[in-house]
DNA sequence: AGCGGGATTTTCT
DNA sequence: GAAAATCCCGCTT
């Protein structure tokens, strides 16, 4: 494979957080395929107090350590899943965090998975694991293949993204590393901006 | 419409 | 011991 279409994932994490909007995510279930758009993503890097990659490897984010590609996924709260696509080169610690998407395919298999209906379907970074049923089995899960695919679009016209700082974080708020499609209805409910 | 608490893992202080 | 890349529900205004 001369030109590999995952390559722009080795640039930087706010670069791969811009392209990956409007791709496409492909989650096997069963005998049902279901598709999603990427409408929300968030940047985290290892130079990034914010990151749970800063300065320490831990077992937990051993996988964002690895190649990129792959999904990274953690468990928050005490009761939620998030995902994120580990971006960069090995041995960063870098990572994209997937906020919400759009479903495009087999909504009524995702409402099996998550008893909502409309944008609360898919609209936050938790709701969106619980209606793909992404769990910790998918951790390092490699992309490229099923159960679940990563579909890269061509690029959005810039016009139609929107950036603002990062939502639910304390620290690095300054860095403007939330990117999201202009008036998506299912753009997370988490700040207003 | 807006606030506040509960669930309960991983990590850090 | 407490906070965290969250969400939901019930109470109050």
């Amino acid at each position: 494979m001369t030109t590999d279409n995952f390559d722009f994932l080795n640039k930087s994490a706010e670069h791969a957080a811009k392209r990956l909007l409007g791709c496409i995510l492909e989650r096997q279930l069963g005998d049902e395929i279901v598709r999603v758009k990427i409408i929300e993503t968030e940047a985290y890097d290892g130079t990034d107090a914010a990151s749970h990659s800063y300065k320490r490897r831990t077992p937990r984010t051993d996988i964002m350590f690895g190649p990129a590609g792959h999904l990274y996924v953690y468990f928050t709260y005490g009761m939620h899943y998030c995902c994120n696509i580990v971006v960069g080169h090995e041995d960063v610690g870098a990572a994209v965090l997937i906020r919400a998407v759009e479903p495009i395919d087999g909504e009524a298999t995702m409402m099996t998975f998550r008893r909502k209906t409309g944008v609360l379907l898919t609209n936050g970074p938790a709701k969106l694991c619980q209606a793909l049923s992404i769990d910790k089995q998918l951790n390092g899960h490699s992309l490229r293949h099923s159960p679940l695919k990563l579909i890269i679009t061509p690029p959005i016209d810039p016009s139609q993204m929107q950036k603002s700082s990062r939502i639910g974080i304390s620290r690095a708020k300054e860095k403007k590393w939330r990117f999201y499609m202009k008036d998506n209805p299912y753009v997370s409910s988490g700040q207003k901006q």
